[in-house]
This record gives C-alpha cells, sequence and structure tokens, in this order.
DNA sequence: GTGAAAGCGCTAACAG
DNA sequence: CTGTTAGCGCTTTCAC
C-alpha cells in the first residue's frame, strides 16, 4: 500500500502542492473545478495527510491534550468522553492522554508542550500539590477539572471546574446525620492537602461538629475497590460505625463488599454514600446513594473555558458546578 | 517559557546539531565529554525533542497503535494498561486510541497510518467482519487480541491473540448444566458474525444440544450495562429460565440488576454467568461467577507477537490462551 | 569523534 | 485563483 504525499496528489492532478494544501485546509481561494480535481484525486488514493508534518509547520496548531489521572476509573473515563464528545466542534484538536494514578501529570504535560507542541492542557481528576510548581513557568491555557484552584498557588495561571466539594460533603454527612445517624465513618484521602479529597474531609468534619460529633472515624485510603475493601475490612472489625461516608462511587463499593464479608447489613446495619455518580452504582445491590457529578455540565464548562482562554486570551476563570445527593438504597 | 530546539542546545553546548541529535539518541560515538557537556545542557533547559520533527525524518519509526473499542469498558481497559505494562521494554513506542463502539476502527486505522506513520497495530476488542475489507492491502503488522482472525480473511494477514471462546462457553454452559439448570438464556451479540460473541453462541448451542436442550433462550443484545439491563427486564418478564449466561460480566451486571427488580434472587432462582473476569466481579453481592480471561497473559502474548512480525518479520500467528471458569455466588 | 548539508511532508508568505 | 519558495526541528549520509 503506497502512502501518498501532498506532492503525490499535486502531480496526479497537475497542480502545486499549495493548491492541495489549500484544499486539505478548506481554504476558500481555489476555484470549484480545481477543488473538486483534487479531491477526487485524494478521494481515489485514500489520501491522508501527514500529522507530523503538519504539526511541525503550524507551530501553533491547536492542539491540547486531555490528561487523565488513571485509565481505570470510571468516572474519569465519563467524563473525558464527555469532554471529547464537547470538543467535536470546537476549532482545536483533542488527543486524551493518560496517566498511572503515581505518575507525575505535571511534568508529563510539560513534555507534552516540548514535544507535541499542543497549546492548551485539561487536567482531568488531577490534585494541585507541590509538584505543580513544574508548571510556573508553562504560559499556555490549562484547566483542572474536578477540583478547584481557587485558592492555590495555580489560581491565577490556571482555571477550574469542579463541584463545590466542601458544600457537598456537608450534605452528604448532613443527610446521614438526619436519617439518625451519629456513627458516621469517612472513607477518603489525605485530608491535609489541597485537592478535592481534602474539601470534602473539612465539609464533613464541620457538618460532625456542628452536630456535637466529630473526624475521629476518618479512614485513609487510596480510593480503588480493593485499597477501599481493605481499609473497610481492616476498620470495621472494631468499629460501632452505622454509616460510611466514601469520597467515590468506586470506594463505596469496596466499602459495601467488605461490610457484606463481615456480615453487616447495608443499609440496615450501616449506610453508605458514595461520590460521583458513576452509572454502575444504580445497577448495583443495594443500588448506590452518592452525589452525583454532572459530568455533561463539567465537560461542557471545561472545555468552553479553554476555548475562552485560548482563543480569546481570557483569564483564569473558576466555576462551580451544581452537584445533586443521589438517596437511593444503601443508606437507610 | 521558552521552548528549547535542538539547534538552541547545540549553540549553547558549543557543538553541531548532528552531535546533539546523536546525544538524544544514545549514539555511541560521541565522546564522553561532550555527551556530558551536552545532557548538561539539556538538563538545564529542560529540553524535550520534538516529535513532530522527529516523526516526520524517521519514517521507519516504530510506532505502534493500541485501537481499543469502548473508553468505557472496563475489561479492555484492564487489557490495554496490561499491554501498555509489557510494551514498556519494547524498542517501539505504543500509543493508545480508543474509539467509539459504533466507529470504524479499520478505517481508523488507516488514518493513524496516513497522519502518524505507524508501523504496527494492535487491536483490541474489535469485531471481524466486511469492514476488514479496508485493510485488505496494508501491509504492516496488526495483531487482534480477545478475537481470532483464524479461519477469517485476515487469517495470513493478521495475528491473534484469544482465548478458546468457544470452548469457554461449552464449559460455562456445561457447568450451569451439571448444576441442574435446564432452562439456560444466553445474553450475547449476534450470534451470526465471526466474532467471539458468535463463538460462544455456537459453542453454548453446542452443549445445549448434547443435552437435548436448545439455544431458543438467546437474547441478542449490546452488551453494556443499560442495554443488557433492558434486555433481561423484558426478557425475564416472560421467562422461567433458571440460568443466565452472559458474554460480558458488564452484561452479567445488568441481568442482576433486572432480576433483582423482577423479584427473582440470583443465584436461588436465576444463576448467573459472566465472561471476562473483571476485577468489580468479585466486589458485587452477589460476587459474580465468571470465564476470567487470563488478561496479564493476554497482554503479553500480544505485544510478543507484534514484536515478532515488527523486528523479525515473522508471519501471522493465531495463539490462544487459556481461560479460568471462575464460580462464585452467583451460580448456584 | 564531529560537523555541514540535504531533506522528511507540509504550510504560509509572497508574487503573479 | 494559482504557483514558487522558504523553512518548521530533526535525523542522516558523507566528509573531515
Amino acid at each position: 500500500m503506497k502512502i501518498y504525499t501532498i506532492r503525490d496528489i499535486a502531480q496526479m492532478a497537475g497542480v502545486s502542492v499549495t493548491t492541495v494544501s489549500r484544499v486539505l485546509n478548506d481554504r476558500p481561494d481555489v476555484s470549484r473545478a480545481t477543488q473538486e480535481k483534487v479531491r477526487r484525486v485524494m478521494a481515489e488514493c485514500h489520501f491522508v495527510g501527514n500529522a507530523n508534518a503538519r504539526g511541525l509547520k503550524q507551530a501553533e496548531s491547536d492542539l491540547v491534550a486531555v490528561i487523565i489521572r488513571g485509565r481505570r476509573n470510571p468516572f474519569l473515563n465519563e467524563l473525558a468522553e464527555a469532554m471529547l464528545q464537547c470538543a467535536q466542534e470546537s476549532r482545536a484538536a483533542f488527543v486524551t492522554e493518560y496517566i498511572d494514578e503515581r505518575a507525575d501529570e505535571f511534568s508529563r504535560a510539560l513534555t507534552l508542550i516540548g514535544e507535541r507542541r499542543i497549546t492548551g492542557i485539561i487536567f482531568v481528576g488531577s490534585r494541585i500539590d507541590a509538584r505543580c510548581a513544574a508548571l510556573a513557568e508553562v504560559n499556555i491555557p490549562m484547566v483542572f477539572v474536578t477540583v478547584s484552584t481557587l485558592g492555590t498557588v495555580m489560581e491565577k495561571r490556571a482555571s477550574s471546574v469542579s463541584i463545590d466539594d466542601e458544600r457537598m460533603a456537608r450534605e452528604a454527612v448532613e443527610a446521614l446525620i438526619r436519617r439518625g445517624h451519629r456513627r458516621v465513618a469517612v472513607f477518603g484521602g489525605d485530608p491535609e492537602g489541597e485537592d478535592s479529597l481534602a474539601l470534602r474531609a473539612r465539609g464533613a468534619r464541620e457538618v460532625l461538629r456542628a452536630h456535637g460529633l466529630d473526624l475521629s472515624r476518618y479512614v485513609e485510603t487510596r480510593l480503588t475497590l480493593s485499597d477501599a475493601y481493605e481499609a473497610a475490612l481492616s476498620y470495621f472489625r472494631q468499629s460501632d460505625a452505622d454509616a460510611a461516608f466514601c469520597m467515590s462511587d468506586t470506594a463505596a463499593m469496596g466499602v459495601m463488599r467488605a461490610l457484606s464479608d463481615l456480615g453487616r447489613r447495608v443499609p440496615e446495619d450501616v449506610s453508605v454514600l458514595g461520590v460521583d455518580g458513576v452509572d454502575i452504582g444504580e445497577y448495583l445491590t443495594p443500588r448506590l446513594s452518592t452525589i452525583a457529578q454532572p459530568v455533561q455540565e463539567l465537560a461542557r464548562q471545561s472545555v468552553g473555558v479553554l476555548e475562552d482562554m485560548m482563543e480569546r486570551g481570557a483569564p483564569a476563570r473558576h466555576v462551580t458546578v451544581g452537584a445533586e445527593l443521589v438517596l437511593r438504597e444503601s443508606v437507610r
């Protein structure tokens, strides 16, 4: 199978490479006749332009990288899918880049800037921490989704689109308390960071305090099925908690399994509440209660904000979208 | 933030671009001293080579595309992750390319060949059908994972690595029958294709026949949570089936939820058996029985076979790896 | 061991 | 409306 270049096409169509390039880029200044002739030849040869050459030439081509933390994270994948949908209409081309949860997405971003000359970045599911320093000198539009950069070192540089994590955590725990739970366990990440998990921990603490309770039932764990499962297994062996607020649906599933293993029923003995609202949640038995993140909205806004920055040089903006507490069977 | 080119580095290090290029590619013919000097300058500038330029020049760079059908498919994602792991040691660079389940991965492959000059392809979770014709003229190494191309038009051209779908389906249904089930429903895709789902349907049919039963309880559906759920809901409303063999774990989850909605207990009233062995399965209640695909093995073999083809010009090979029937709580 | 120079395929002035 | 020309940043002969 021969791979044709723009030059081959030009020759076959009896025009110059420039003209072919024009047709390729839908430039208006080509006569109908020439255009059709060129298109016909391209179609016959199954011509596909070389992206490397194009990328090399157009230093300013709009290429945005969507960096997703965790290929196995269903929520982030739902979100990425929705973003790519929104990006269809964008003038820019979007490429997804998965990165291991333990890897450093910021240095990866730097590499991407160097090697592919990307002109925009969306960080999906990143944490804001010291590693951000790597981005200090970068001056290309970026937006963080699912985490707010407000009040962090990135505030001025990067936009963010997220739910109000603190408030939603408050609402979640409040709901649990209102339903008679006094011994609320919380499964989350490092409560001292600047990320969304820390905000949720803070929100949970506030509400507990307001009700004369505290965050002493905090279980720090990675939010994976197996880690949350193990954490819950050892925690509930010696705990009288009657509710668990888990900072991701995936973690909640691990916790539910552990409870089941320990002979505790959900929700009769322990209520379980997750975060994210992944589709699998409502297929579980019992159906998982959750704080559903507005995936479409998150996607739409993040792509929109990035475009504003890229096309109109808009300054960093911080958007908060509404999440929804969805009470299903896993909460008593 | 300035983006440095190899030329800048050369200038700063007081050498020629050729030398920098040599260092960049770990060529042996550079003196220790020069090498160190260049490396130091590159490190100081956080130099990252432009992949477009490199890709443009090296028409024969080993770039393989891993085309994955369905970003939301947990099994395929597990598999892709494992493959990328194996690919770390490979000389070739691997890039993942997700494609919608309804899109055409074959024409996408053609485009990738044209625009990124890829030199190898791994199709993850593809179906073999008429669309393959598009690949007829392509002569680059390809391997299909999870589906066998043996006996199809692609047999000579493309390698494949998969489980013995027909046999595993036989084993699955056999296990169900052995446990006293006579009314086995099967949830799968088009039973008349050339893909793995059709093979499974065939295997199921054989065993049923051998036991004086038939495939009349076949429910054709897409193997997603919602589609399988809807299909099962309407099917079980008017069916006396006492077991369901589902051709993916995801579909099995949808079916379990539907059964639960209809007041049928799993496994007391209906046994459910899936395929794939995704990690979430053992966290469900009841724990999902499944035909577990050997993810690591599938990954290792597919990458290995592709490398054999790329580096040694090996002919297409067809590898069958062993799957394992894992009986858990969802089967009586 | 090192450098000069010729492109890879494409786009974008600049002329005509 | 169309063509000529000069690179984008890198690798790779081919000399020295």
